[in-house]
DNA sequence: GTAAAGACGTATAGATGTGTACGATTTTTG
DNA sequence: CAAAAATCGTACACATCTATACGTCTTTAC
């Protein structure tokens, strides 16, 4: 199989597997079912990822890559941090509320090693939370805001951000938000921030 | 067997299943396995509960009534509003991010079916809120905080007061908090929600 | 074009789970 | 104390999953 072609069956393979997961669970994505549902043969998932754990952890990586990039985008906008504060919010809880995110979060919940909520950990707050400081040191240099430093900052964004829809969502209690109530939570989750937050 | 030595045997049993799936998670905390950590016999599981879903249910159940007992102790505090916000708070985090929680939140996401999810968030959430709404109200009242409106207040308590804790706690990223960490991070919380509610 | 490599489908062994059945033993009831 | 009920432990049928093996077919490389 050509290098590209394979690439391309692998990301097809890791998006199935993910759909199977979000249809029937973690216990319900064994690898006879993701191999069926991908019209792969098990011997090839085997032969590529090893086992379960190794599969999802590639799907980890790969969404986390994704994330990052989509974050990196808005971060690199030439606007004023005010306004990338207000994208990063509105893309951050697209990524956390939506269907690859939530799957990945139910594999870590019901992954008793913890490898996988590690390796969530590692591609997604571990590598987010700093650009969140550094934008909210950039927001109070701009005079926007005036916290008792920029990590509590960006933890009280992130509280009235996320609130507990992320909890919910993982459960299975809320359905993913449409883009427009997100445009609207972050409005107010941003009223809030500022008020919290802003200049005294 | 007489009914108080079955009540007392089936919150045993609940008690192990809870820890099973602490230690192997959903999927491994099979009937076989709760009915031998608890001594018992798989048929008295299957006769007591019918399936695996079934116990859980009852867990949940069980849990969801200690946990409003819990809080209503502090609710019912002859204390000023302030320091009762602050008992409740200090108990939430407590109750959510307690090892007990933490399990039966990890199920949740392991059911595929979302039963588990729905009783939690029946047992839970659905019922505590309106408690912190009242609280707000109180509070306002008291002339301690100017929100927008109380269920407004209630969401910015517990998305500054939970942040991002549980979800951690949920993927095993964040080891149980000590409770001189709880009492502190209560403590940041209420003076950001005061600066962030508090009246102009 | 032909040989090598790899993917597919099926088959397989071994392990484990679900839900039920059945004696043996213990506990409750009268 | 004796009969009845319930629990325990084991066994069972059935299904499913994991991980591997093998023959067939397609794709790649020379």
């Amino acid at each position: 199989m050509r290098a590209e072609r394979k690439d391309k069956r692998r990301s097809e393979i890791e998006s199935v597997a993910l759909e199977v997961m979000r249809q029937r669970g973690y216990e319900g994505a064994s690898m006879l079912n993701i191999a069926k549902a991908a019209k792969a043969s098990n011997e090839t998932l085997y032969r590529w990822y090893g086992d379960k754990q190794q599969l999802f952890l590639e799907i980890v990586k790969s969404n986390a890559a994704d994330a990052e990039a989509a974050l990196d985008k808005a971060l690199a906008a030439d606007l004023p941090p005010e306004n990338i504060l207000e994208e990063m919010g509105k893309r951050m809880l697209h990524l956390l509320l939506g269907e690859r995110a939530v799957a990945l979060n139910r594999a870590a919940a019901s992954d008793a090693s913890g490898h996988l909520g590690a390796a969530i950990a590692k591609g997604g707050r571990e590598r987010v939370f700093p650009k969140i400081v550094m934008l909210m040191g950039a927001l109070r240099k701009a005079g926007l805001i005036d916290p008792p430093n920029d990590e509590q900052a960006a933890k009280w964004f992130l509280g009235l951000l996320i609130g507990d829809l992320q909890t919910r969502r993982i459960i299975g209690t809320l359905p993913q938000p449409t883009r427009t109530q997100i445009n609207d939570h972050v409005e107010t989750t941003l009223q809030a921030f500022y008020r919290l937050c802003g200049p005294r």
